[in-house]
DNA sequence: AATATACACAACCGCCGATCT
DNA sequence: GAGATCGGCGGTTGTGTATAT
């Protein structure tokens, strides 16, 4: 071969633009029954005009069939805020938590929508950041249940969100922020439940295995979850587009989708989430607010909710100064806040209850 | 009703890291 | 070890649709 790379696909023999259904339906048709081992390939396979890459993109946010349409919930769009003050524009991580979303979609709705609505927060917060109830946005991550342990922490700074990039180690925990050992915990434990994932090859792309015998156990009962991502509310659903002599016909005793099944591996958002859900320091506290105040499960205000979150914090960390609201220093890039001795406490004690 | 503008989202592009040879 | 190949990711663009004028 010659110096420097090659194009993945000869631009002037591949169709671009818009797929037709009739693509659509060759595209599905084929991995149903081949599964996409290589994308390069493919589309010659299936006798598609199109680049690899744009099958596989197709496939992967279109396609697929635990693809979740429509708009996104608010707890999605809450969800998506927090992690993306988590973890800067990794799309592709923050969508591995919101299981049928895609990276791109996300990155869409990111774009188009929260974006934009932090800003307007942003603006509308800075009048009122000296008060501890400015560290919340006004979104409710209630719904979210136990998994508000790590949301809440990600509680959104929406002057600095609007900006790109992680939260580092300057920008969190200073106005008010919740302080920032228990974000990098969260990093920490997401980042080692994704190297515990066995093999890259088996976590990737949650990706569909396209053979009935082999179906791990385990699996099986994920297909009633799936069943629920085939839901579509958007006018043209590509998989209707399927021609019945093209396409396995649905088993009576398997999904949907015919003969192949779902092996989408969840492990990491389960186990990080199963180790969220056992925390629920937060319940705790939500009972301490305020006597007056609503009782769990009676609907907190946001400002109850930020409250009693931080006063958990406070406890934990034997912090006062939130109290003070968050005008509190710049100066939580003290290394003491950040070794990761000094994190695990908390976190652990967030983690344990 | 026609046109302009804004918005939403699908798709493309180029780069990067992992794997293969 | 070096280069080739591939899949994946994030940024950007193009296009269709909705809304405003």
């Amino acid at each position: 071969m010659g110096k420097g790379r090659a194009p993945c696909c000869d631009k002037n023999q591949v169709k671009r633009g818009p797929w037709s259904p009739a693509e659509d339906s060759r595209l599905i048709s084929f991995i149903q029954k081949y599964g996409h081992e290589n994308w390069r390939a493919l589309p010659k396979q299936a006798g598609l005009l199109r680049c690899g890459k744009s099958c596989r993109l197709r496939w992967i946010n279109y396609l697929r069939p635990d693809v979740k349409r429509g708009n996104f919930t608010k707890e999605e769009e809450d969800t998506i805020l927090q992690l993306h003050h988590l973890l800067g524009n990794k799309w592709s991580k923050i969508a591995s938590h919101l299981p049928g979303r895609t990276d791109n979609e996300i990155k869409n709705v990111w774009n188009t929508h929260l974006k934009k609505r932090l800003a307007g927060k942003g603006r509308d917060q800075s009048k009122h950041k000296s008060s501890v109830s400015s560290s919340s946005s006004s979104s409710s991550v209630s719904s979210l249940g136990s998994r508000a342990c790590v949301e809440r922490n990600a509680r959104v700074d929406p002057e600095r969100s609007t900006g790109q990039g992680p939260l580092d180690e300057k920008s969190c925990g200073q106005e008010g922020m919740v302080p920032p050992p228990l974000l990098n915990e969260a990093l920490e434990a997401q980042e080692k439940l994704a190297k515990r994932m066995p093999d890259k090859k088996d976590s990737k792309d949650q990706s569909l295995t396209f053979s009935g015998s082999n179906e791990p156990d385990h699996l099986k009962g994920m297909e009633e979850q799936m069943d629920s991502f085939f839901s579509f509310s958007s006018p043209y659903d590509p998989r209707a587009a399927l021609e019945p002599e093209e396409v396995n016909k649905p088993d009576k005793n398997n999904n949907e989708l015919g003969n192949f099944t779902i092996d989408i591996p969840f492990e990491c958002d389960v186990e990080f989430w199963n180790m969220l859900d056992s925390l629920e320091p937060f319940s705790v506290h939500k009972a301490d607010v305020g006597q007056d105040g609503p009782r769990p499960g009676e609907g907190l205000s946001m400002e109850d909710e930020d409250l009693s979150w931080l006063w958990y914090l406070e406890d934990e960390l034997g912090l006062e100064a939130t109290k003070e609201g968050g005008g509190q220093d710049n100066s939580r890039t003290s290394s003491n806040a950040t070794s990761p001795s000094d994190r695990a406490v908390p976190m652990k004690a967030c983690c344990q209850g």
